[in-house]
DNA sequence: AGCACGCCGACT
DNA sequence: GTCGGCGTGCTC
């Protein structure tokens, strides 16, 4: 009888494959476990096995495995079930599932390495050039890889040359299989049994009186022993006897002290739990028991609290209930709200019961998360993280906190799969039974529309902690301003009078300018002429930090040019304003505070968000202008003046959410604003201060929006009546998107009507050199999305048919952001 | 996605 | 005439 696996491979291929395995590796493979096997000509992949079976294929042979990767599935049943979901939901392969889920440790791929033939011998001189070169290369060193093989030679189609030098017998290749996931070890020491008893140790220390260093060592282990009876690690040993490695070395060789090794943790929380949480004021003790009471009928409740109201300490306690039923808790975060700052917050709750997964983490520790996770340590009951926690091989979830709900960085953009982790989370959550809390200020219009709808729960909490006031919003009509010259440079009088008195009063400020479409760009006043990226369709923005034009799309970039590129002028300004603008501005306004700066720039490297968060916190900074970032949960004690540079450029950007996005964003940055009994001030810049948006802003007015904009998506066919799905085509040349995406069209159109948008091009319609065009098809509530998403993937099929349109790339994007 | 096979321009 | 460019098609 013969045995197979089913199989995934990490790779965007929508068919599972096939392979062939012995009796007892039948016996001992399981799905969810990792295989190694051959996949084409020779790469090496780590598979995933969904099934074991004994069906042979009819009409090819299947491939053995080369081994078993794991000892016991590295993922669940229900992780399997999920992955099946996204892909189908998504439109995408279980393939890029799974090189999302994974962490990348657990992803292992070959790579061909070249070695010289030992065996054989030749005539060098019939060698050829670069034969030659590789030949020699291999003298001194013993491998080579293939990259190193295109450096050496210069070009980068090497496989030629490497097939003459095996058929020649030169040369031999092998597939290197990365080392995976390394467990952690830590060498401990302890004394050998012969010495325990009293007698032999007191002989022992008598014949090392020629060895005081030696005997110093041991007297230290002793002492470390006699303080606690935990293991004694070798360099802690080394460290308090003020020793070094050899001596001890030179100890274990005379078999007087034993090493031994253990397997442990890389991340481990040291500090203390505090005991008692803290006690919820009246108002948070009433939403949360509102949130129980909804879980009562409902999976999902939408938590709809205003900024500063405290939230977090809601979330806690329904954790800690879920802790106590011995359940797992998934709380999701922006990538950006997962700051060090809660982090520490949420660890002096639940101390080492915390595990934090974030793409920042080592490959390693990743692997060890996950499998704290799987195995249900406790150490991993609670787990936080950005929107790839959801892949976690959860086991007994129970709860799952989604934080910022209305967030759409939840939304993964590129690559596929291209899932939304709050809706992915409340699917994951039915598998288990779970309970799912949407927590938001300012909830997105979808989530609020299913808890009206009364699909969710709905619980409002609408103070803020402490009965500190909502700030006072005030809107500043730039326009009369700049009329009436009231205007320094960017700055109107309103804004500069609230500068100066928070200043004055020892208050911080915080300035908001939004990141969309006022990059800095460099234009000659001559000719108007400003560079352009040669891959992309978008001027180049200027970077002071290292004097360079940058592209955002594709990390193109030169040194600033002294003068026009295209007329010669030396007449160049920067237009358009960022943060940097407005920094430079301050420094002129205000020479005697200190102003900081908060952007994609000033953050970059590994602390350098947390370095410029913290001198904010100690006031070493008054006054920090910044982007998108400000936005995120940070708690200020001390700022009571906000200030918004220009709301207009976020109400104007062309999408059919940048309504509610400019809501969102306004008032989530106004919340930064009087987070102690003192009431904060925001004051919004706009030429169109009778725009409805704004209007609502400030006001608070979250259901007045609400209506508006719901009015208006059911009028123009938007979520959350219509469904969408975006498809992109991509090609290096122009006309051949345009004709192939307008067959697309056509096509869709045949089935689905008016309900066809586009194709269109984007507002950046060349990056990396492909030119992109969109069509929207929208979905109304009656059509089966099923049948829906069938016949794009039949269209779909039929178009890669064409020969014409050959080498477009299609790209899905449902339910896009 | 890789990676091989296969067909056409430009350099020894 | 070969070398190397990339378009086409398959991978258990
Ligand atoms: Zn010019
Ligand atoms: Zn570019």
């Amino acid at each position: 009888m013969s045995y197979f696996i089913n199989v995934i491979l990490p790779i965007p291929l929508d068919k599972e494959f096939t392979y062939s395995i012995n009796k007892t590796e039948a016996a001992f493979l399981q799905p969810g476990m990792r295989v190694a096997v051959q996949f084409g000509k020779s790469k090496i992949y780590a598979a995933l096995v969904t099934k074991v079976h004994q069906n042979p294929p009819l009409v090819y042979e299947a491939k053995e495995i080369e081994h078993i990767l794991d000892e016991s599935p590295i993922v669940t049943q229900h992780q399997l079930e999920l992955w099946s979901w996204i892909s189908n939901y998504y439109m995408c392969t279980k393939g890029e599932v799974m090189r999302a889920a994974l962490p990348g440790a657990f992803l292992l791929e070959s790579e061909t390495i070249i070695l010289k033939n030992e065996k054989s011998l030749f005539d060098e001189s019939l060698l050829k050039d670069d034969e030659f070169l590789i030949y020699e290369a291999l003298q001194y060193q013993s491998l080579l890889r293939i990259q190193e093989v295109m450096n050496i030679v210069g070009k980068k189609n090497v496989l030629p040359v490497i097939k003459r030098l095996i058929e020649k017998e030169v040369i031999t290749v092998q597939e290197e299989i990365y080392e995976q996931y390394k467990p952690k070890i830590v060498r401990y020491i302890r004394l050998n049994t012969t010495y325990t008893k009293e007698e032999a140790l007191r002989d022992l220390l008598d014949t090392m009186t020629r060895a005081p260093k030696q005997r110093k060592v041991l007297m230290h282990l002793f002492t470390l022993q006699a303080q606690a009876t935990k293991p004694i690690k070798v360099n802690e040993l080394i460290k308090t006897s003020n020793s070094s490695a050899a001596v001890i070395r030179a100890l274990v060789d005379k078999n007087i002290l034993d090493e031994y090794h253990l397997q442990t943790d890389r991340v481990q929380y040291t500090g203390e739990v505090t005991e008692n949480t803290k006690q919820l004021s009246e108002y948070q003790h009433k939403a949360y028991e509102e949130i129980k009471h909804s879980f009562e009928t409902k999976d999902v409740c939408l938590f709809h609290g205003v900024t500063s109201s405290g939230k977090t300490e809601v979330y806690v306690k329904l954790i800690e209930q879920a802790i106590q039923k011995e359940e797992q808790v998934l709380y999701l975060l922006p990538e950006i709200a997962l700051t060090t700052q809660l982090i520490s917050r949420l660890q002096e709750y639940f101390g080492e019961k915390l595990t934090v997964y974030h793409s920042k983490y080592s490959v390693n520790e990743r692997v060890e998360a996950w499998n704290n996770v799987k195995t249900k340590k406790s150490k991993a009951q609670v787990v936080i993280g950005a929107r790839s926690a959801i892949f976690l091989p959860f086991t007994n979830l129970g709860l799952i906190i989604v934080d910022e709900e209305h967030e759409n960085t939840f939304k993964q953009y590129d690559p596929a799969p291209r899932y939304h982790a709050r809706d992915t989370a409340i699917v994951l959550a039915k598998m288990f039974c779970a309970k799912v809390v949407l927590g938001s200020a300012t909830p997105a219009l979808e989530t609020y529309y299913n808890a009206r709808q009364k699909k969710y729960g709905l619980v409002q909490l609408t103070r803020r902690y402490g009965d500190v006031l909502m700030p006072d919003i005030n809107l500043v009509d730039i326009k009369t301003k700049y009329r009436k010259k009231e205007m320094t440079g960017h700055f109107s009088d309103t804004l500069l009078t609230g500068i100066h008195d928070a200043l004055k009063e020892g208050e911080q400020v915080i300035l908001f300018q939004n990141r969309r479409g006022y990059s800095p760009v460099v234009e000659c006043n001559t000719c108007g002429h400003s560079p352009q990226c040669p891959n992309c369709d978008v001027s180049l923005t200027f970077h002071s930090y290292r004097n360079q034009l940058r592209c955002h799309y594709c990390g193109y970039h030169i040194a600033m040019p002294q003068k026009c590129m295209a007329c010669d002028s030396v007449d160049l300004t920067t237009k358009g304003f960022g943060t940097e603008q407005i920094e430079k501005e301050l420094q002129e306004l205000f020479p005697d505070h200190n102003i900081g700066r908060m952007d994609q720039d000033t953050t970059r490297g590994k602390h350098g968000y947390e370095k410029i968060i913290s001198r904010f916190e100690e006031g070493d900074i008054d006054i920090m202008v910044g982007t998108q970032m400000l936005s995120k949960g940070l708690d200020f004690r001390n700022v009571s003046l906000v200030g918004i540079m220009n709301a207009d450029n976020l109400l104007n950007f062309p999408d059919f959410r940048a309504h509610e996005r400019s809501f969102q964003l306004m008032q989530q940055v106004a919340g930064r604003a009087g987070r102690t009994k003192k009431r904060g001030k925001v004051l919004i810049q706009t030429y169109n201060p009778f725009h409805q948006i704004l209007q609502q802003v400030s006001v608070n007015d979250y259901s007045g929006m609400f209506t508006d904009q719901i009015e208006e998506r059911h009028q123009y066919k938007y979520p959350p009546f219509y469904k969408i799905i975006k498809i992109t085509g991509k090609h290096k040349d122009y006309n051949r998107v345009n004709e192939a995406t307008n067959w697309l069209a056509k096509s869709f159109r045949n089935v689905f009507n008016e309900n066809v948008l586009g194709p269109e091009f984007p507002p950046v319609s060349r990056i990396r050199n492909q030119y992109h065009k969109n069509i929207v098809i929208k979905i109304p509530q009656g059509q089966s999305l099923n049948k829906t998403k069938e016949v794009i993937k039949k269209i779909n099929t039929s178009f890669k048919s064409i020969k014409e349109f050959s080498g477009v790339r299609v790209i899905i994007n449902v339910d896009n952001y």
